[in-house]
Parts: structure tokens; C-alpha cells; sequence
DNA sequence: TCTAAAGGCTCTAGTCACTAGAGCATCAAG
DNA sequence: CTTGATGCTCTAGTGACTAGAGCCTTTAGA
């Protein structure tokens, strides 16, 4: 049985991370020892190990929760947990394609730049004027938020 | 002159978010008509153009902040611009650099499902223990936010 | 000129996944 | 037995918006 720091080493989750997470119900509440401090067991590490997994591959949280869903049912079919899993991996694809596109606009800006006055700077211009770019870029919303 | 919406409909930037913007002091507080509505002018929507420029480029309200100041001041160095595009540069690079390795992952995940019971499944599976994994991949920090 | 719809206003609260801090209580080591 | 680390709860803050309530103003058509 762990102290909430104990598991907090093990997992690499933090000791309010886990907190949080027993609050959003994603952890269920363990038990208390006499002075009201949590206790845990090898399968809330388990558990635990789990959702830090998941959520370094970028898995929503709510992902996770169904992720987490499905592995208490282990005779169900796992259509559901891969089609949750291909889900994100289409974003996480969605998201490079759309971050190589920046990259190269914000190389040319930076390459562009003279190093000489703002009046002249390339970067300020091109910032200013969406006709210098080369390509279109997509909306902030697609860019938002992470994996 | 236009009125809010116009300015929405003319810089692809939504209302709510024109008028956050002013609320956070990032675009100044325009005149108003009669009728307590907010009046744009030119010089507005090319400001405007630039934010939303420099958010679809993934530059953090911040350091957009900090690129207006500059580029009022057209006299001087271009060398802090220059400093924050390319900081920026280095987080796109690294972005991309994660999300490669996660897409990997997640490929390798998805493809050697066998598409049976949850008890076998390979996505629960390897999210259940990191030492399937092939690669490290970081802490969700280094992944959160976005560009 | 009237009316109805579209657009505008302010304010508050919600999103996601935490993180920080206040102000306490409890535990482990010396 | 003390001290410092760790734990507890609770509230509020982050970034960059988004949604909604409840109201007022403008604009186009009849």
C-alpha cells in the first residue's frame, strides 16, 4: 500500500494530478488510513500507469475514461477501443501535417529576415500580410489544444 | 467604418473573440456610435489581420502582444522579432518531433491489433504497460498547448 | 411608419487538464 | 519531542477562447 507521494513517484503523475483525477472520478476514492491520509493498492497503480500512458499518447481524458471502460469488460469485442485509438491517431496526423506547414512559413520568415530595422523586417510584414505566405494556413481551432 | 461583425466577417476572427481581445487590452477599445456599438476603422482590421496572422502561425497571445509593441516602433531593431519567431520556430520543431514519435506508437498500437476480445486487444494492452512501447515519449506537459 | 429579424451589448460561467496557494493536520526520522 | 516533509481541503488561476442569458439597436421589407 502507497501514500499518494509514493504513487506519485512511481507513475511520474503528480500528487495533485492524482487528486484531480479522483475528483473527475477517472481514479476511484481509496481508502483512508487512520488519519485520513489515501491508501493505495498495486491496481489503482495499475490503473494509474494507465491513464499517464494513454494520456503521453494524447488521449483526451474522456477517451480514456471509455478506454478504461472497456478494459474492466475483457470479453467484449476491442472494436470500440480501436476505433478510439485510430480516432486519435487521425489527429495526431491531422496535427503534424498542420504544424509542418508552420514550421515551413515560419522558416521562410525567419530566414527572409535582413536582421536590420522593423520597418524592413520580414517577419513583422509578413505577419501583417497573409498574401506573403506561400500557403494557406488552416484556422487557430485546428491547431488548438494538444496530443 | 464597420461595425463588429464586419470586422469579424473581414479578418476571419470571430465576434466573442474580437471582443475578448479588447478585453485583454491586446486591441484597443474603438469609438462607439450612437447606439453604444463598437466602430472600427482601417488601421483596426490590419491590426486585427496581424493577431490573427500570428495565431494561425501558433505565436501565444503573449508574445503577440509583444510583436505589436514592436512593430510600432518601425525605427528600431528587428532583433527581438526576430528572437520570438524563431522561439517559436524551436516549439513548432519540437511539436512536430512528438507527435511524431506518438504517431509511431500509435501505428504500431493500431496495426498489430488483431481486432478480437478487450482481453486480447493490443491498444489496452500497451497503454497498460509503457514497456511495450518502443520509444519513450514525453511528459504530457511537453505535449499540452498548442501552436 | 411599423415590425420583425439580425446583429449588438454586458455579464457570467464553462471548456481542458491541470497548477498554485492558503491554511491547516499528520507522519517519519533524528 | 521536535521538526520538516508530506498530506488534507478548498478556492482560484492558466490560455484562448466559447456559450448562454437577457437585454438593446439597427436594418430591411411591407
Amino acid at each position: 500500500m502507497f501514500s499518494i507521494g509514493k504513487l506519485a513517484g512511481a507513475t511520474g503523475v503528480k500528487v495533485p494530478t492524482i487528486r484531480y483525477y479522483e475528483q473527475i472520478g477517472l481514479l476511484a476514492a481509496p481508502d483512508r488510513n487512520s488519519g485520513n491520509q489515501r491508501l493505495y493498492d498495486d491496481a489503482a497503480r495499475a490503473r494509474l500507469a494507465f491513464i499517464r500512458h494513454a494520456r503521453e499518447l494524447g488521449f483526451p481524458l474522456e477517451a480514456i475514461r471509455e478506454l478504461l471502460g472497456l478494459s474492466d469488460d475483457p470479453a467484449r469485442s476491442c472494436k470500440q477501443a480501436d476505433a478510439i485509438a485510430q480516432r486519435q491517431l487521425v489527429q495526431v496526423e491531422a496535427r503534424i501535417a498542420r504544424l509542418n506547414a508552420l514550421r515551413a512559413e515560419l522558416e521562410r520568415m525567419v530566414h527572409q529576415c535582413a536582421h536590420g530595422t522593423i520597418a524592413e523586417c520580414r517577419v513583422i510584414e509578413v505577419l501583417g500580410n497573409h498574401a506573403l505566405c506561400t500557403h494557406e494556413h488552416a484556422e487557430p481551432s485546428l491547431v488548438q489544444e494538444e496530443a
